[in-house]
DNA sequence: CGCAGCCTTGACCATTATCAACGCTGGTGG
DNA sequence: CCACCAGCGTTGATAATGGTCAAGGCTGCG
């Protein structure tokens, strides 16, 4: 039997020091050890490169690296034996993939195009969380987080109608995408029709018809196949049933 | 807007000693201060009950206790503007319920019936944690296993067919019974229908006709409404889709 | 410029939701 | 102690959302 090994993320903290070494502007991880060393940090990591399509890590495999996305999009999946697909995140600049606990990854990581990333050993990573608490402490509250959006992911699968999906889908992006200080009407989006389905439990075919649903109500425009602009954000969180 | 709050579980560990206060025979927090004197644990807690359908922290309340379930089962649940509810765990003895990060709770946590549990101020589980790392690390091990059983739920409610739904939630009970200590074969439902619906993406009507199904392939039997048995627990994790 | 892959749209279909009726069961009060 | 009743569960009929199959268009890259 698989031991497990969830994905977390790192998500970028307004108030951080650029990382030199990972190239990240706003990373909290940087952050944490900027008070204490973050020299020692860049010591430890190493700017690695990944071509579209190359897998980051692979479900089953034993877990080994640890990885701080810098540039360019990871979609994280799991599948089910005959082929189907259920992806559970896409990962941003900023975002953390890897798990610390357990001996395999359980789910898989590719890229979704050029993607540049910091690695990590992870039983370095691990020394450094013994030495320095608070970046236990901090990986904690981002696991949590992370556990909140997961049920946040249940609620829109269990009970959200194809529409309510793909709404929440868009509003979470340019919620993240504002984090990160891109433009949060205009988004990109670096995933095909088809892997915005597999995120959001439908087909390519009902991504489409969705968003040219979304285009028809005037909630957002479709400059390219690959951007969104969100027109009417609140009437689109509101279908997105936030509030 | 609402800081974020996740709900988090501990697993019982079968090397564990019993805690005397919280009368829970195997659990992990128990254990690990066990090591480093209990008495302070147990000088933090306190035993509560509550009655079916009691509520023990409300989503939006701020988040004040912790709890670690000692007997009965709780349902975690959030809810949409209109009442649609997804579950988005049950929690059994040994379960650990609350968070210790945000300011708000941010699912809701209800009896299903008679339950009693070990309530702890979060202030001070805090402090305990603070003074004592390796309970910090065991909280985040246990973080992580959520985390992964929430990507299995977003696998199962994005991806799978009704009836490998439900199959999938009786193996998964079945497990967990196991790892309690509890018979594995003669499974105990506390929850309605209406509550597995919830847990399952699905309506009342097709649980029923999911189990009739299970019942007539030959897969369980039913001797009660609130039990089941596996009859067959191999071909039933098969259909779930494990292996 | 052409082709491959992705996207869109349409027609049809299937799974599951909805609506409805009825049965069971456990709790309560006469 | 029994009978009633409210709530839950089951089953059936019908409907709807979203999936499947199919055809054609766009686009970006070689």
């Amino acid at each position: 039997m698989l031991a497990v090994e969830p994905f977390t993320r790192v998500h970028p903290r307004s108030d951080a020091d650029p990382c030199s070494r990972c190239e990240a502007r706003r990373l909290s991880v940087c952050s944490s050890l900027a008070e204490e060393g973050s020299k020692r940090l860049g010591a430890l990591a190493d700017l690695v490169t990944f071509r579209p399509d190359d897998v980051l890590v692979r479900e089953g495999d034993p877990a080994g690296d640890l990885y701080n996305i810098t540039s360019g999009a990871v979609r994280v999946f799991r599948l089910l034996a005959d082929g189907r697909r259920q992806i559970v995140g896409f990962l941003f600049p900023g975002d953390f993939l890897g798990g610390l606990t357990g001996q395999d990854y359980m789910a898989s990581a590719e890229a979704l195009g050029p993607v540049t990333a910091c690695r990590f050993d992870r039983e370095d990573y691990r020394r450094l969380m013994r030495d320095q608490p608070r970046l236990e402490t901090a990986l904690l509250d981002r696991t949590c987080n992370e556990l909140l959006a997961a049920q946040d992911q249940m609620l829109l699968l269990g009970r959200k109608t194809a529409l309510e999906r793909l709404a929440s889908f868009l509003t979470d992006l340019s919620r993240r995408a504002k984090r990160r200080g891109d433009p949060e009407a205009l988004l990109d989006l670096p995933m095909t029709r088809g892997e915005i389905a597999d995120y959001l439990g439908l087909t390519t075919e009902t991504v489409s018809r969705g968003m040219s649903k979304l285009k028809a109500r005037g909630l957002v425009s479709l400059p390219s196949l690959h951007s969104v602009e969100l027109r009417r954000p609140h009437a689109l969180a509101e279908l997105a049933g936030l509030a």
